[in-house]
RNA sequence: GUCUUGUUAGCUCAGCUGGUAGAGCACGUCACUUUUAAUGAUGUGGCCGAUGGUUCGAAUCCAUCACAGGACACCA
């Protein structure tokens, strides 16, 4: 039940004195002319006058009270705004008749959001202050806040209650800022390239573009079901298709899957298509964007990264059967030969799935014995094609695609083609796919006929990249799990009976 | 999905081999007009995650379940 605590009890109580004396918990005309930081800033000269203040001038802030020190007739207390944390020393015969004993040490307390106005000085101590002449409650908090020293730590609360997280602890903030200009400088980047911001649907009648389970809702109208997108890749080519030749999507795709510190079941890409380009030039791309973000989020070229220091000079390009033996250390006679790569990967202590293609088990050497030790940003390229059911076959080597993936960190940060333009090739892959499917694969690609029907029409050769945001934000606030860069992340249901289940 | 660790006051945490539950902060009362997690005195505050079991007796031992963290498996 709603507020049944005691200490929300007390709090209500205090709600109700407030109002008996005929003061608005609940205030709506804020009178604020300055924020804390601005404050502190503008009075920085404080220090060299004379007595330390000035009483000429008069500034009003508001905030959040997190601490709270009474000492008999004056007080003080910090409040906090979005820009930062402000001293206010508040004395009793600054303020009308009776308010500092009745109402400002009875019914005031830490979490309420106050407004004060005063002027600056500088304490004995030497802190920039506010001496405050007018105090007004704009907001009562009824909920007390986590302790003062040690704030929230617990996981759990910090992202189920994720404004309490914010509330006590200033560096997540910081995270989610950073979060939000790399998605904004993103979308300027491609701007000024020339790239047009596309919306496409979310909603699709086939799940396509990604290996992977999707969601499934329904409309009501049509008594039809519909996935929720597990990438927008098939529309943006089909915007191609109808003329644009450069267009990207910055939004959250779906895929009904494992949540785990790399997981989350809605996550945010960019995607990125580029009619007459080729993803060479995606490469040259990539790093032109990795040096605009470093440029203007001000990070280090070597970035620390939990134990690790990745140097973002050092970008280098292999392809993928190379890294095998290079960086995987298999030898050269088993990369090639479907039986050897079997028979290594059970030495190994590996589980091989049967009915494994060449391709899957490059793929699978890959993933077991390269992909954690590329820590400098690395473009892995030329994938076999069984695994790119979407991308151009090379002209010079059929059974490869013109595909890179970008590793950082040992970590899958983008992934990028030269995108398969021919109707018939597409169509033989999409019926691979179905096989697949048919024999147990539940995460292979469906057919789209609407898309063999678009790219039909001619689709201009074309290079298209995605890039997963939330790893990227991860990378540049060296944060290890997702769910410290996504502001509410998916979290299971407390109580059972208090969701619908179809169990039944 | 598997393994593993955790869940005790609003928050941060103690609680040993089973014997009626503890601290700090917060909150209440008192003192204190330059403090820095202010200080001193004093008091209130608990369905020990849930359900079963073992036992004269369970926060503690056992089982099941829920949620969370970590690792592995799969994926981006």
């Amino acid at each position: 039940m709603a507020f049944e605590n005691k200490f929300i009890q007390q709090r209500i109580e205090k709600v109700e004195l407030l109002r008996a004396e005929g003061i608005n918990p609940y205030s709506n005309d804020s009178r604020r002319n300055t924020t804390i930081v601005k404050y502190l800033n503008v009075n920085s000269d404080i220090e060299n006058m004379q007595n330390k203040r000035d009483e000429n001038r008069n500034y009003t802030v508001s905030g959040r009270i997190k601490l709270f020190r009474i000492m008999g007739k004056a007080s003080f207390i910090k409040i906090e705004d979005e820009s930062g944390m402000l001293q206010i020393y508040v004395t009793r015969d600054n303020l009308p008749e009776g308010f500092y004993n009745s109402t400002f040490k009875k019914l005031i307390e830490i979490g309420d959001i106050v407004e004060i106005s005063g002027f600056p000085f500088v304490t004995g101590q030497g802190e920039l202050s506010l001496h405050c002449s007018e105090f007004r409650l704009l907001t009562k908090a009824i909920a007390p806040l986590p302790e003062k020293f040690h704030g929230v730590t617990d996981k759990e609360i910090r992202y189920r209650q994720r404004y309490l997280d914010l509330i006590m602890n200033s560096e997540v903030r910081k995270t989610f800022q950073t979060r939000s200009k790399v998605i904004s400088l993103t979308r300027r980047f491609f701007e000024d390239k020339g790239f047009l911001e596309v919306e496409t649907p979310m909603m699709h009648p086939i799940a396509g573009g990604a290996n992977a389970k999707p969601f499934v809702t329904h409309h009501n109208s049509l008594g039809i079901d519909r996935f929720l997108r597990i990438a927008p890749e098939l529309y943006l080519k089909r915007l191609i298709v109808g003329g644009f030749e450069a267009v990207f999507e910055i939004n959250r795709n779906f895929r009904n899957e494992g949540m785990d510190a790399t997981h989350n079941p809605e996550f945010t890409s960019i995607e990125f298509y580029w009619a007459y380009k080729t993803y060479k030039d995606l490469i040259k791309i990539t790093k032109e964007y990795f040096e605009y973000l470093f440029d203007h989020l001000r990070l280090p070229i070597m970035l620390p990264y939990g134990d690790l220091v990745i140097n973002f000079e050092n970008f280098t390009e292999i392809p993928l059967i190379e890294s095998l033996t290079t960086i995987g250390g298999v030898a050269a006679e088993v990369v090639n030969d479907k039986e050897k790569i079997i028979e290594y990967l059970k030495s190994q202590n590996l589980t091989v799935k049967p009915g494994m293609n060449l391709g899957q088990l490059q793929g699978e050497l890959f993933d077991e014995f390269v992909e954690e030790k590329l820590i400098d940003p690395t473009f892995i390229t030329e994938y076999p094609v069984e695994i790119s059911p979407l991308a151009r076959r090379s002209d010079t080597k059929p059974e490869i695609t013109e595909r890179f993936e970008l590793f950082i960190a040992g970590r899958e940060i983008a992934n990028a083609f030269s995108e398969l333009n021919d109707p018939i090739d597409q169509y033989e892959r999409f019926k691979g796919q179905c096989d697949a499917r048919e024999a147990g694969d539940d995460e292979a690609h469906e057919m789209d006929e609407d898309f063999i029907d678009a790219l039909s029409y001619g689709m201009a050769p074309t290079a298209g990249q995605g890039i997963g945001i939330d790893r990227l934000v991860m990378l540049l606030t060296n944060e290890h799990s997702i769910r410290d860069v996504l502001l509410f992340p998916a979290m299971k249901p407390l109580h059972r009976d208090e969701v619908h289940s179809d169990e039944e």
